[in-house]
DNA sequence: CACACTTACGATATTCGTAAGGATT
DNA sequence: AATCCTTACGAATATCGTAAGTGTG
């Protein structure tokens, strides 16, 4: 036996409205061919569904019993197509990202705002976490994308740039660096440094940056939230070297930005996917929305 | 949008085995087939359900949620059409019998003990009641058929006649007119008559032996059950005329059994069931045993 | 006679299988 | 070279609509 939704959806037709061609007429069809479908339906069940009387039809004993598990199903399925359809056309969905504190805090927020308008009825999850686990969580499948640096060269992974990120030295107003036009990181070693703890990406830049001029690293505290950071430095507890992406946040402290110039330390942030595998529809929308936002003049 | 069954059957299949070709051998498929019905369905829902990579396929993201949608459909649709299969196969079902009091005890039971080893799972239940309400009943459709007499004329039934009842006459072994071969109304005018109530349909027909012989009714007791007037009898409080059919539930009392032969008063007994109505396969299974048990030499 | 379903039939669509093509291991 | 998917194409099947047939009110 093999029934198809078609002669489901038709038989329940005939059956509600108790007439071929109203029925027909309903479902956009000729009556002939709804009665062509009901017989054959009726041949491959091997049972009358109707008591046919030229005038009138009423449900047989099978007919009824077959319209209870009918309506079931077709609603059942209608449900289903229903989701599915929502789902396609970006009205219902969940997105997974993973990002970096930083990104997620700043960037983030800001594209969220839009897409939300554009696709209410998305999802959006967050995951800020560090980069190796943006990684992990891209890797797995877990995380529909990630935005974080350049990952490491030995993953499988599509990385599209969006933004380079340069350091820049934070200090209070009244620190004796914050009215230059820039510093060099040797302007710095007279100061208690702030970092990030070292399972920061952030701090990963840091350290390179302090072996690369041969400097040591000299920081007198370690944060883990970069509104720790600001509370110190806003204190007059030394001076803080972070991207200049994440200066947003520390704006409720007051204080003073020089960009870093000596040495040069960038990182490149963008968007992390897996290699060859296409990202949902939802995810795909959101990835657009973050790349024009983040590139306005590619667009 | 209109999703086929078969399409999402060949989706699970492909996603299940994750090959075209192993999901072709599965379905009875081939594998070009296959893929057209994939490509297909892409088309449709205008999304790409695997990343192709030649060699290998993995679902996407939409794949995995429409992966999601239509195994719970299917398993519903399966379950369903399982439902069905038994249903029709009478394995499942249910049948409403309306039968007068007498052969709802004696010729019912006898029948059900075989169709209850031939079709385990069909549910029998029996309406014992009047004449009067099982033509409602079946008028109704509340009963699948009903087992009575011969149905009024004005009804729309059809009544397929299966047992011709005779009445009997019942008194207790000692009686005057225990060893006769036959007797007569007159015979019986002696004796006080013990009748069912006027409600029974016996009644109907005592009462028009009384008239067509011109004999005034002179019943005593009357009864509502059978065994009341068995045990009635039994005690020598009277005689009684009973259609031969009820008889059998009257062996606890010992009595003797004449058959009246003056007037010749019969019922026939059968089946009702609704004009232009056909019977559930599993009432048209029942039918066809009482008409066997019935009737033996017509088979 | 009008209405409602059935049957008949030709046209269109869908679906299938075989055969050939392309890419990867 | 072998394997797996895709594309191409002709054949079988299904489905549809128009037209004609049948029985009922």
């Amino acid at each position: 036996m093999n029934l198809t939704l078609r002669q489901l959806q038709a038989f329940r037709a005939v059956a509600d409205l108790g007439s071929f061609s109203e029925a027909g007429e309903r479902l956009g069809l000729s009556q002939p061919a709804l009665s062509a479908t009901i017989r054959k339906l009726e041949d491959q069940l091997g049972v009358r569904l109707f008591d046919r009387t030229t005038r009138q039809i009423a449900l047989t004993a099978e007919g009824a019993e077959l319209r209870r598990l009918a309506n079931r199903l077709i609603d059942e399925f209608e449900a289903v197509s229903g989701d599915l359809q929502d789902y396609l056309a970006r009205r219902r969905g969940r997105v997974v990202v993973a990002a970096l504190p930083s990104l997620a805090a700043v960037t983030l927020p800001r594209v969220l705002a839009r897409f939300k308008a554009l696709h209410p009825g998305i999802d959006v999850i967050i995951r800020d976490t560090l980069h190796d686990q943006i990684q992990d969580l891209v890797d797995s499948g877990a995380a529909d994308f990630g935005l974080t640096v350049t990952p490491a060269a030995d993953r499988d992974f599509a990385f599209q740039p969006l933004i380079v990120d340069r350091f820049v030295m934070v200090c209070p107003r009244r620190h004796r660096l914050a009215r230059r036009r820039s510093v060099t990181w040797a302007d710095m070693v007279a100061d208690p440094i702030i970092t990030m703890a070292r399972t920061s990406s952030v701090r990963q830049y840091i350290d390179a940056a302090c072996a690369q001029t041969g400097i040591a690293s000299h920081s007198r505290y370690d944060a883990e939230h970069l509104a720790t950071i600001g509370a110190l430095v806003s204190e007059g507890l030394g001076i803080a070297a972070l991207p200049s992406l994440t200066t947003p946040l520390l704006r409720f402290a007051d204080l003073a930005e020089v960009p870093i110039t000596e040495p040069h330390v960038e990182r490149v942030m963008g968007i992390v996917r897996r290699n060859g595998r296409s990202p949902s529809v939802a995810a795909r929308a959101l990835i657009d929305l973050i790349a024009a936002d983040c590139q306005p003049a590619a667009a």
